[in-house]
DNA sequence: TAGAGAATCTACCACTGATAGAGTCGGAGT
DNA sequence: ACTCCGACTCTATCAGTGGTAGATTCTCTA
């Protein structure tokens, strides 16, 4: 049974999953597949292609169930229930947002482009509208979770950082992210409300 | 005249202009320096650091320069200026919005959220519509030019890829970006546009 | 002038993506 | 049955990466 490309961007997830991107090697890869690292180039032209697959296969679950607005639904909500299942598809792997974003011409991200752009120009919305709300929607999306799953600072980084002193340079910043957690606040409710912003910017200006 | 931090992350930040993200190493940096490449280390614990660092030099003039709205001005106009100025920074440098993303405790990215959530508290809006406009708008800025930055794909992504194809499976998005550019307007524009979106939903709900 | 720290060096290490080119293996054609 | 060819995998190697150990020099102060 030889080798074959599925089963190499497979296990190259699973190594994501694994060791996230930085600890997606081509030697690792190699021998989780009980193969040497040259024999992948038979199956992918480079790495870069590799991620991009990677990024497919991330958001093919999504792009598979995805569908558009049903008869009763705003094409708001309907935008703001996709935005949130794109972002629970990147959290569902360590960096994936950042490999959607090192992604070159994902297939996946264009067809969700395509469905939202089709659907907001079949609700009505002005097709220059459509394409400004879509972009908007997805650059906001990758990069909120983007930085929602930046690493924690490692020691070296830290070596003179000073709480109180930080505290006391940005006291309302400090304010605002105990303040909005304090009364049971989760991070996908942070996300929610600051998705409603776009959402309600979108519906203001289609 | 011995070597500096200084002149270190200076360095570092023209190499970044001249080779991108990717070309910064410890050795051309070295090199350019006129030094051997262990004594970096010397001046900075590690290249997350001096990526930080670079982050920091990258947005010190726009600190350096910004300031609270002025009387005459809402906070609508005053930050959605500012979101302008932060992408031409980040536009200014090849990789500049990688180069902040991969920041760990950015000072300067710190010290405009302090200040855009100090400045929206002061107008009258409430501590958590401030904290949740402040997160919208900066990780929509960071995430749209982070994809403005995204390089060209490469030839091996590629080959097998056919334009007609591609159009007509995507329509709707081929004809957004078509109309949107068909009467002179410029990705200026586009990003001014999607920016509108975040900012309108930002006045919406606050 | 002697010592102490600051700063830089040489010599490495383990690791990365990638290529050249030789070898293996199975199935189709004669 | 034999050959041949393409699909596939191998060994060997390259240039380059971030980072460390430990010796050395340089500079400034006591």
């Amino acid at each position: 049974m030889t080798l074959d490309r599925q089963q190499v961007v497979a296990e190259a997830v699973a190594l994501l999953d694994a060791d996230g991107l930085d600890g997606v090697t081509t030697r690792k890869l190699a021998a989780r597949l009980g193969v040497q690292s040259p024999t992948l180039y038979w199956h992918v032209p480079n790495k870069a292609a590799l991620v991009t697959a990677i990024a497919d296969a991330i958001l093919a679950d999504l792009v598979g169930r995805m569908s558009p607005p049903t008869p009763g639904e705003t094409w708001q909500q309907w935008l703001a229930d996709l935005a949130r299942a794109l972002r629970r598809a990147l959290l569902a792997h360590p960096d994936g947002a950042r490999v959607i974003s090192a992604a070159q011409l994902s297939v996946s991200m264009n067809a969700i482009s395509e469905l939202v752009m089709s659907s907001l120009v079949a609700d009505g919305v002005p097709l220059r509208q459509a394409r400004v709300i879509t972009l908007a929607t997805e650059r906001f999306t990758i990069g909120y979770v983007l930085e929602e799953q930046a690493p924690r600072p490692d020691e070296k980084a830290l070596e003179g950082w000073d709480l109180a002193e930080f505290s006391a340079a940005h006291p309302t910043l400090i304010a605002g992210i105990t303040d909005y957690f304090a009364d049971g606040r989760t991070p996908d409710d942070l996300f929610d409300d600051c998705l409603g912003v776009v959402i309600a910017g979108a519906a203001a200006t289609a």
